[in-house]
DNA sequence: CTGAAAGCGCTAACAC
DNA sequence: GTGTTAGCGCTTTCAG
């Protein structure tokens, strides 16, 4: 493997001045730079990441922390974090801890061993621990963000979509539909997404007098299990005359869960029952009737995060923290529809 | 930072002792080493990976390139994959191409510029492009392991599943619950895994004298809406007086769409018709009915990819490469049943 | 078993 | 603009 050195030599030049054509051509006079180049291109040379990110103290890598990689939504985060950075050039370094405590604390401090140059969170399960075991860090010298929770508690940059929105689309869109008895399921309600969520979700009710008569929530985990204990209590439950025409659950994996049991139960969606999700995942398109959505920009939020942490790259001491919110929005596909149909 | 030579100076010894009580405390004095690690503790010292991969040419990493990360089976095998490395203190680096030639080959390269200490090619659409460009890297050093597809062109170690046995499984299963008639949707006819299978298939219908009446195929990625697309044509063609009675696809996501379509239409199933997939998938799980299936054992893919990896992780020149097959096995769920129901 | 010396391949500081 | 000199933090001979 030729190296810088090998270069210098052949073009005649130094070692710095090699250095330079890569990293600064511009301060490099036009004839240098071609013979530097004809030199590289003969030894067909390729710079060692690992020298260069030694003494440079960046690795041009950025770490992407999730708590499981076949979680529902993790792949798209993982996607276009992917993407995102291989056209920057850098490297996306993954790891997953299982929302194992030891796991994740060993996997940031390996990963500051490695000069990394920033660090994306996304949390699902829970607010607290990732971001305790960062702060644990003392001498972080390395930008954080985190994203997927909205976080209040760190001095750590966030991302997320803005949930009051989401929950304020899935409202208007469920009442303007002439719906006005209302059921929903949500996440854990220690959770401050599922109650901003629920906040707006009331407010876009309440534009059209549309009244959430039925909630269902859980402490755990919101997954497609949870949909389906809430419909059999929604089913247990509903000896009642009025029943709910129409449901939000506050994510799509839980919507199919509950349309699974509507549809084994024989009641028709959207005509007896519509179903509204949350997330736009892939999944939402593969059921039956296809899930009408609140689509969540996973795309722009991994965006946000990189923009973040490359704005921040150079800055010592760390900036302020920034937080974004994105924008969710809403997708009709087949599961929802005007009540009494 | 705390450096080694800070932990030297500490503890009284040299350098390179410090450094053999990291790499090979075996070969040191105990009373040196506790020394020494009393030293480390109160300096908080973390070896600086950049600096030993430089010195060592080993990165303790290990990328794993997919064309995408969305792809219905790459979460699973990311997963996998991270977990092992990272039990075994490797770092994974991930690298998505979309099937775009030359973006793999930059990550390729990339990724050698790293002291990369191997590489798990993912292959999903095709079987020629990854692997023509990383022989194109003359002077590899580095151990390369294909999965998820058979190839047999090239010097590379691969990982797979037993795709004939898997259609064997598929077929003799159908035929095992008194169905005759079968129809089956293929991965392209181009790949040797669709053959495979298919074979296999073959095979294990005719240990009950069942017959594949119909085939549906197309020459493009095997996605969900292949398995609309397969229904539409079946459901058309079904004029026949004697319909098949099951049909094997030959993925979940074929099955779920196919599956989607007989609903749209009113079949039942497995009552009027029994829908196998492959892969067992998470989505297998979400369908109703729920697809029965047969397993690809991701993790144990993983498993043996690695353990190539480290194997070889020395050895120069490479080792001969490594073919290894994994056991599918048949999961039973909601999707199948016996015909006539 | 331990230390001294050299250097992995690159970049940064300082000259000129 | 370019060259010289150090040295990032570690590992690896080679002595002893």
């Amino acid at each position: 493997m030729a190296s810088l050195k090998d270069v210098a030599l052949l073009s005649g030049v130094s070692a710095s001045t090699v250095s330079r054509v890569l990293n600064s051509p511009e301060i490099v006079e036009p004839n240098t730079i071609k013979k530097v180049q004809q030199a590289m291109k003969k030894l067909n040379y390729r710079p060692n990441l690992m020298a260069s990110g030694l003494r440079s103290k960046s690795s041009r890598q950025i770490a992407l922390i999730v708590p499981d990689a076949v979680h529902y939504t993790s792949a798209s985060v993982i996607q276009h974090t992917s993407s995102l950075l291989q056209e920057l050039g850098y490297t996306l370094i993954l790891g997953n801890h299982h929302n194992h405590f030891e796991t994740e604390t060993e996997l940031l401090s390996g990963y500051f061993r490695r000069n990394i140059d920033g660090i994306i969170l996304y949390l699902i399960y829970d607010e607290g621990q990732a971001v305790q075991s960062l702060l644990e860090q003392e001498d972080r010298q390395v930008p954080v963000v985190v994203v997927g929770r909205r976080i209040h508690t760190a001095a750590l940059s966030n991302v997320s979509v803005d949930n009051y929105k989401a929950g304020f689309l899935a409202g208007d869109y469920l009442g303007s539909l002439g719906h006005r008895r209302i059921a929903t399921i949500t996440g854990p309600r220690i959770t401050q997404w599922a109650r901003d969520r629920l906040d707006g979700f009331q407010e876009g009710l309440s534009l059209h007098r549309a009244s959430l008569i039925w909630s269902y929530s859980q402490d755990e985990l919101p997954d497609f299990d949870t949909g389906i204990l809430a419909a059999n209590e929604f089913f247990a439950a509903s000896l009642w005359k009025e029943r709910p025409t129409a449901v939000w659950a506050q994510n799509d994996i839980m919507a199919a869960g509950f349309l699974k049991q509507c549809t084994v139960r024989g009641f028709r969606v959207p005509e007896d029952i519509s179903i509204l999700g949350m997330d736009n995942i892939e999944l939402a398109t593969m059921v039956t009737p296809a899930l009408s959505t609140i689509h969540q920009p996973f795309r722009e939020i991994a965006q946000a995060a990189i923009n973040i942490i490359m704005e921040n790259r150079d800055v010592q001491p760390l900036e302020h923290p920034q937080y974004v919110s994105v924008e969710p929005s809403l997708v009709v596909r087949e599961s929802t529809g005007i009540p009494g149909m």
